[in-house]
DNA sequence: GTTAAAAACATACTTTTGTCTGTTATCATA
DNA sequence: TATGATAACAGACAAAAGTATGTTTTTAAC
């Protein structure tokens, strides 16, 4: 290719990479040469290795399409949406799963769900009718935490709070009352990691999806 | 590996494929190989042969890490996400981004991006403090949207409204007055897609990746 | 102009990775 | 327990892709 000033191809080349990396296609070194229209590979190679030596991207030695962008998440886990949470023991049955939603999470995504939630009562703690709640299920939960608890049969998102001799499931709207439930009837499924909330119609089934 | 019953194996490899190509990281028939602990590469490529056959996946011949997830609906994706959107002509600069969030938009994720919110002047629209907003740049948008705004090089978080002969930007919290910027202040950087909250830490960004 | 640095080129070599042919073991069903 | 289908194994070869060495051209600064 034509000579280009210092920089110049390598912000293109960087704008390039980066591209096919959010695709989730990393290219080869011989693909970025013809790509640019260069007549040797080692032209594309010493831009790449200029890109990593400067930090803009991170490589697999040896590996083929090993570049990779620096920062970006690689805990990526997709985490069933239920429509409502199931009565008895906790297992997130097929006919239940209403999609699948992408999740950054520490710990074993197979204990992270998504609920949609209904009602206002959480509404000063920013969670509105109709927004997704991420749940881990099965953790210790404590005062101040939002839980998703079964009162009855019934699913309800709330605070949770431990008083001397009680359990309280706080509303956050005035609007609503304090529930102070019997142990016996009280399950806590678990805690809201996360709170999402779509203003654009977004596709959560992906029918290729069959486990 | 050990014998298993017809589709079983089948099943659990796209299961592996599938995440890995969701992650961005295409493997290698060995990298199936060996996650699987075979003792064999053909064990692995007869498979992934197969579910390409079934159409659960697709593949380039040929090309290293060429299997991919059929025609996906929606593109489950990486945006960056920028700490401040930088002024003058809308890039991303590499020091500008902070990490990378999974998302799932039907639009060009080039133009998708992942903004931190500061201050609670939309508070009543449940967008709270340090809440990330996902936003299309570069979209048209309506009255009624909330949008990503810049006013004299400070970017802001409001609702859009378009009256006869100004447009307005209107907080969600009574405390907060209503902005009517002269339109060549004002630059409409994007629409708010999405809005996020962690409610417990994750790292947006994974050291971890070394190959 | 001279000079150092960056860009682009040419070619070769090594490793990784895809693919092929054939064999053995287990599963499902009659 | 026979039989076809599926699963797993073994070894080899070919193509793709990463890497290395050295040269020529252009740019930037003096």
């Amino acid at each position: 290719m034509a000579y280009s000033k210092p920089g110049v191809t390598r912000d293109r080349i960087y704008q390039f990479m980066r591209q096919r990396l959010l695709n989730g296609e990393p290219p080869t070194v011989r693909e970025v040469q013809a790509a640019f229209h260069m007549r040797a590979v080692q032209s594309a190679k010493s831009h790449l290795d200029a890109l990593v030596r400067e930090g803009r991207l991170t490589k697999a030695p040896g590996k083929s399409r090993g570049y990779r962008l620096p920062g970006a998440t690689y805990s990526n886990r997709l985490a069933p949406l239920v429509g409502r949470v199931p009565a008895g023991p906790f297992n997130l049955a097929v006919q239940e799963i209403e999609g699948y939603i992408p999740v950054q999470s520490n710990s074993d995504t197979q204990t992270v769900f998504g609920l949609r939630v209904s009602g206002d009562s959480m509404m000063d703690a920013g969670i509105l009718h109709g927004d997704i709640v991420l749940v881990r299920a099965g953790t210790e939960v404590y005062s101040g935490d939002i839980v998703v608890a079964m009162i009855d049969g019934e699913t309800t998102v709330k605070e949770f709070r431990r008083t001397k001799n009680q359990v309280q499931l706080r509303p956050r709207n005035d609007t609503y009352p304090t529930l102070t439930p019997q142990p016996e009837d009280l399950t806590i499924i678990g805690k809201v990691i996360e709170v999402r909330r779509h203003l654009e119609p977004v596709s959560l089934i992906d029918e290729a999806f069959n486990g």
